[in-house]
RNA sequence: GGGCGUGUAACUCAAUUGGCUAGAGUGCCACCCUUACAAGGUGGAAGUUCCCAGUUCGAGUCUGGGCACGCCCA
């Protein structure tokens, strides 16, 4: 007998030990061997700004769930883990505690320091990120985890950008970007979110130079941000006035049409609105075109600028005075005017870096923009050219890092060519997977669409929705929008090119400079313009060709050394020779793009510099090196948000490099909200700890309910309360105010500010509650004590081969059902449906084993002869549910693992089982061929609706359980049959006095009555005859309905003749059925008056 | 403004190509400490599937419109 388990789990007495026992024996430890079968995962890498909130746990248990899952069937299983440094976000992160706490910017400190105090919070992060990990009971490869900032990323990203600038897929250009002033930094579209503040809305008259008779003497334009007039480069107005507001008008009145009645007022007003302005505004609108025609120019105020009219549909006839201020160089509309209009019309910029305005706004150089806005305004004014301003809401653009707004910023940035090119894109250059695409983006959407497929014969799938993320990415992608790449930040891969400016007429001589630079294949030279168009030199180039095709006269020559070997020395050449490295960092997700192929090794895995302890990842004992044997990968586990950040990235860069997929199978969870309905995220402060649920409820049971919660593409509601650590009472998050920052929340009864996920150190921090967890800590309390029984049980216990008819009659039926829930739940996994998986796993161990099975063997238990064939079923059916468990459950599973390899180290029912030391490793459970037994289910089936209709009585009557009951059923000859195999059963779990089975049994006027389908059972003794009449009448009334029901169906002639046969047959099995059942229960009605 | 979704019991979610009485867990009510488990057992109540039309023999499911909400993109 081994120690007892007690009454009641205690995760954490159990989590720790378990978990470290997994570590010690490097469990889940990949290295590439023989099997043809591997499963591979790349986590999709969290990044350091902060702990992990229960939208990672979501992420992470899923990824944990097919992990083991593989694992247990066999595969050569690899869960790649890793942290991202995420460039802009980390350092924003660090220079705003920076600013609050020690009143200091990055320039204050330098690029040295803050670079160093960034390393510090990531060295400090990853760690909490990990310790997260482990605590949920991830089983990665540990010996393998990266951080995109290790020398084997870095060297992976390098040879990446050189590969890419070689074939002219990356370039420099002017681009427009949001601008964040406060950071000074680029920012994506991604990082800018919008609101509504209170602003107005200037209008500004501008002279028409020298006007003609019949023409007007001012344009009218009104603007958001006067200041940015000093851009101004163009007036436009729209080439067919008249042509637009008919068309709107036409328009409206469709509207007008088939408008609701409560919106025609509205429309109506619109419509009046927009004839009157037909009439009063048309005719200065066509004369503007004609102007705009005739080269026509108007004075730009304040700055004494002729600009021209041009004619461009961005101008609105129906809006304002009809015409619009082009600022290409800070507005995106006007961006693109300008892009039509290059030839007729400039960009100016007129803001510097940190929000100042610049030298080419004249008198208002040095100034803040809101400061030269005031002054602007005030200027025009006294001029007489401020024509009116209105109060007006304005949306404006924000950036996320610094939570300032951002301006539209003409910059020189990098970037990569996504679309198609003339000759094509080259992936997989000199490998046997090699194949030319037209450009980048279209080899990631033919991953997906059409008939390509890759040389291994992969396509990307999406699930568990195919067609609707796939249409997410394709609709992405297919815009071809180059990438931008280069993020004016210091934390980051450093953009590996030094360049200089030189004059055409000078290329030759600074070319030569370069000597023997030129013929080296470690180093790309090109030639490039503002306008980002470049040329490759190579040794023995024609420079006065190269020069010949610019049309500048000032150039930029731009070297990218691959810098693996010899890099400081080049390095030092180049400075030498007047080159200057470009102090921008790339992108983030340059870098993670690669991940699924730079941690395995790429470009050589032989090479390829881990830390120390680490896995190496070069060829060991004549096996493949995991380059080759882990890529291409099996599947990407994330959250929709990141299909067209990331996934999309992942493809194309995995094509470009290696020339196949990172991966086939895309599952794409739910997102998990907060009590309010918002998708939990790190920078909306709304994350909760999974380690908190972990301290309360067990990972076992957070892992629980997040699987049942991922039922398919449902997003989560997850309301969690908080308990106050100022007056230990609960505080529902969903409900509670905020408090000096969205990270932390104010209790309501001491007015303290408390924090839940930790990341407000000088904050008390506060413990969570989410009931929703509760299930899964009772569901590991069931599991517990069901061992329990078993243990208790299985003394003694030893394996001896059986035949399936040995065994006893439920035995079987548990073997029956244990086969059919096997299935099943693979099935479920197999098509990403956890929810589904979980549910009949647990449908089978607490519906069937604990709730039928164990208590059927009770009685078998207590008999000398009876007890060795029940202990060894009892033995296989938990080794076989705790192997079913497993993957969802790992901890309490394995722990039980333990115990019941001490108790019976030896089992199985025709073989005996493999069974390894730890359950990790335990061969996933596959039923025996003739387990599965429908018949017998079915006679079971019919058991059990007997002996709850049995405790329906017991309970209507109240009669205690310790009163057994006589029982006599009247049944026909094969039921009888049927039933008579299971009659010790029927008294056991009926807690039955006596059992009578026959067909001529009669009711005696004194006994209670239950009819289950077409059989009648009595139980003769006091009972109450109204309750008895009473439930019979309802079933009566159920039955009747339902056959009811059915006859309409069937005397329908359509239903007849137009619903599929079986349907149809079905309903006629189903009324001769209900029909005598109905009989019976009213023919015992009838018996009780 | 464009695109993609969601709305089912008090709560959180299921329901396969349209087809048995729309299910589960939690919560609720009643009874029960039946020697694995009260974090449990047995039994029960609880739904106008957001609203309005339409298609169909048949609609939670398909179509159109409305209302409410979410996400992504401009």
């Amino acid at each position: 007998m081994t120690r007892e388990l007690p009454k009641q789990y205690d995760p954490a007495s159990v989590e720790e030990d378990i978990y470290s026992r997994w570590l010690s024996q490097k469990a889940f430890a990949a290295t590439p061997d023989e099997r043809e079968d591997r499963y591979v995962i790349m986590m999709p890498l969290p990044n350091v700004t902060g702990a992990l909130h229960m939208g990672h746990a979501m992420d992470n248990v899923m990824q944990d769930l097919l992990t083991r899952w593989h694992r247990m069937r066999g595969d050569n299983t690899l869960w790649m883990a890793g942290t991202d440094h995420a460039g802009i976000a980390t350092q924003a992160v660090v220079e705003k505690r920076l600013l609050e706490l020690e009143g200091k910017t990055r320039h204050d400190i330098g690029r040295e320091k803050l670079v160093e105090r960034i390393w510090e919070w990531k060295d400090q992060y990853q760690k909490r990120i990990v310790s997260q990990q482990q605590s949920m009971g991830c089983s990665c490869d540990w010996d393998r985890q990266r951080f995109t900032m290790d020398p084997v990323c870095e060297r992976a990203v390098r040879r990446t950008f050189f590969n890419m600038f070689s074939d002219g897929l990356i370039y420099r250009g002017n681009r427009l970007v949001n601008w964040d002033c406060h950071l000074q930094t680029a920012v994506s579209d991604d990082e800018i979110y919008h609101e509504k503040v209170a602003g107005h809305f200037w209008h500004i008259r501008y002279p028409v130079i020298d006007p003609q008779p019949g023409e007007p003497e001012f344009v009218t334009v009104a603007t958001t941000r006067p200041e940015t007039m000093l851009g101004d480069t163009a007036v436009a107005c729209h080439p067919d006035p008249g042509g637009s507001l008919d068309e709107l008008l036409a328009r409206t009145r469709e509207n007008l049409a088939e408008a609701a009645d409560r919106d025609r007022e509205g429309i109506e007003e619109q419509l009046a609105g927009l004839e009157a302005r037909r009439e009063s505004h048309l005719p200065t609108l066509k004369k503007l075109t004609e102007m705009a025609s005739a080269g026509r120019m108007v004075m730009l105020p304040l700055l004494d600028r002729p600009i021209p009219l041009v004619c461009d549909e961005w101008a609105k006839p129906e809006l304002g005075s009809g015409c619009v201020k082009i600022t290409p160089a800070h507005d995106p509309n006007d961006y693109e005017v300008w892009g039509r209009h290059q030839d007729e019309i400039d960009i100016i910029n007129i803001l510097e870096t940190d929000g100042s305005l610049a030298k080419s706004a004249g008198p208002y150089a040095g100034l803040d923009r809101y400061e030269a806005r005031k002054k602007v305004v005030a200027d025009l004014d006294e001029i007489g050219l401020l024509d009116a301003v209105e109060e007006r809401e304005v949306e404006v653009g924000h950036s996320d890092r610094s939570k300032t707004p951002a301006e539209p910023f003409l910059s020189r940035q990098w970037f990569v060519l996504m679309g198609d090119t003339p000759d094509g894109v080259v992936c997989g250059r000199g490998t046997d997977r090699e194949f030319r695409t037209p450009g980048l983006a279209q080899a990631a959407i033919d991953a997906v669409e059409g008939d390509w497929e890759s040389a291994s014969g992969r396509k990307l799938v999406f699930h568990p929705d195919a067609v609707r993320y796939g249409n997410t990415y394709v609709n992405w992608l297919a815009e071809k929008r180059d990438w931008c790449i280069s993020r004016q930040l210091w934390w980051g891969h450093q953009i590996p090119i030094w360049s200089a400016e030189v004059e055409a007429a000078d290329l030759s001589s600074r070319v030569d400079q370069l000597g023997t630079l030129l013929g080296r294949d470690d180093v790309c030279v090109r030639v490039g313009s503002a306008g980002g168009s470049s040329q490759l030199l190579t040794a023995g180039v024609d420079t006065d060709v190269i020069a010949g095709k610019f049309d500048e006269e000032t150039l930029e020559l731009m070297v990218c050394p691959l810098g693996d070997e010899g890099g400081d020395e080049l390095q030092a050449e180049l400075g030498e020779l007047g080159f200057e490295r470009d102090p921008d960092v790339l992108d983030t997700w340059f870098s993670s793009g690669i991940w699924p192929h730079s941690t395995l090794g790429w470009p050589d895995p032989a090479t390829a510099r881990v830390e120390d302890g680490q896995s190496p990842l070069g060829s060991i004992d004549g096996n493949e090196d995991c380059l080759s044997y882990y890529y291409p990968g099996s599947c990407l586990v994330t959250g929709r948000d990141i299909i067209t950040l990331w996934v999309a990235r992942m493809a194309l860069m995995g094509l470009y490099n290696i020339g196949d997929l990172p991966f086939t199978d895309v599952f794409i969870h739910a997102t998990i909200l907060d009590g309010k309905g918002e998708r939990m995220s790190k920078s909306k402060g709304n994350g909760i700890d999974p380690v908190d649920i972990i301290e309360r409820y067990g990972a076992d049971a957070m892992r629980y309910v997040v699987c049942e919660l991922q039922t398919g593409m449902q997003d989560i509601r997850l309301p969690v309360q908080a308990i106050s650590p100022f007056s230990g009472n609960m505080v529902d998050l969903a409900a509670a105010k905020h408090g000096s920052s969205i990270f932390t929340y104010i209790c309501p009864e001491s007015g303290k500010e408390f924090d839940v996920l930790g990341t407000m150190e000088d904050v008390p921090a506060a413990k969570l509650v989410s009931d929703r967890f509760e299930v899964g800590r009772n569901f590991c309390n069931k599991l517990l004590n069901a061992a329990r029984f078993a243990l208790m049980n299985l003394d003694g216990v030893s394996f001896e081969p059986r035949e399936l008819e040995d065994l006893a009659v439920e035995d079987r039926w548990l073997l029956s059902r244990l086969a059919l829930a096997i299935e099943a739940v693979d099935e479920q996994l197999e098509s990403y449906s956890p929810a589904a998986a979980i549910s009949l796993a647990r449908e089978f161990f607490w519906s069937e084993l604990c709730d039928w099975y164990l208590e059927f063997i009770k009685p078998r238990m207590r008999e000398v002869e009876t007890a060795p064939l029940a202990r060894q079923v009892l033995a296989v059916a938990l080794d076989q549910v705790l192997r079913l468990l497993h993957p969802f459950v790992p901890f309490i599973t394995e722990f039980l693992w333990e115990r019941l390899g001490e108790e019976a180290p030896e089992r199985g029912i025709g073989a005996q089982l493999g069974v390894p030391e730890l359950l990790v490793h335990a061969p996933w459970p596959q039923a025996a061929a003739g387990w599965r037994d429908q018949d017998l289910e079915k006679r079971f089936e019919l058991l059990q609706e007997i002996i709850r209709a049995i405790r329906d009585i017991r309970s209507k009557n109240e009669i205690p359980l310790a009163d057994k009951l006589p029982v006599r059923i009247r049944a026909d000859e094969s039921r009888r049959e049927q039933l008579e195999p299971l009659a010790d059963l029927l008294v056991h779990m009926g807690v039955l006095e006596s059992l009578e089975i026959a067909g001529d049994v009669e009711r005696t006027s004194d006994s209670a009555v239950a009819v289950v389908r077409d059989v009648d059972i009595y139980i003769p003794g006091a009972i109450d005859m109204e309750k008895e009449r009473a439930r019979l009448l309802k079933q009566r009334d159920q039955l009747s309905g339902r056959v009811e029901g059915a006859k309409k169906k069937l005397a329908n002639e359509n239903f007849v003749s137009k619903a599929s046969p079986d349907v149809v047959e079905r309903e006629r099995e189903r009324v001769i059925e209900l029909e005598a059942e109905l009989d019976k229960v009213e023919a015992n009605l009838g018996s009780l008056d």
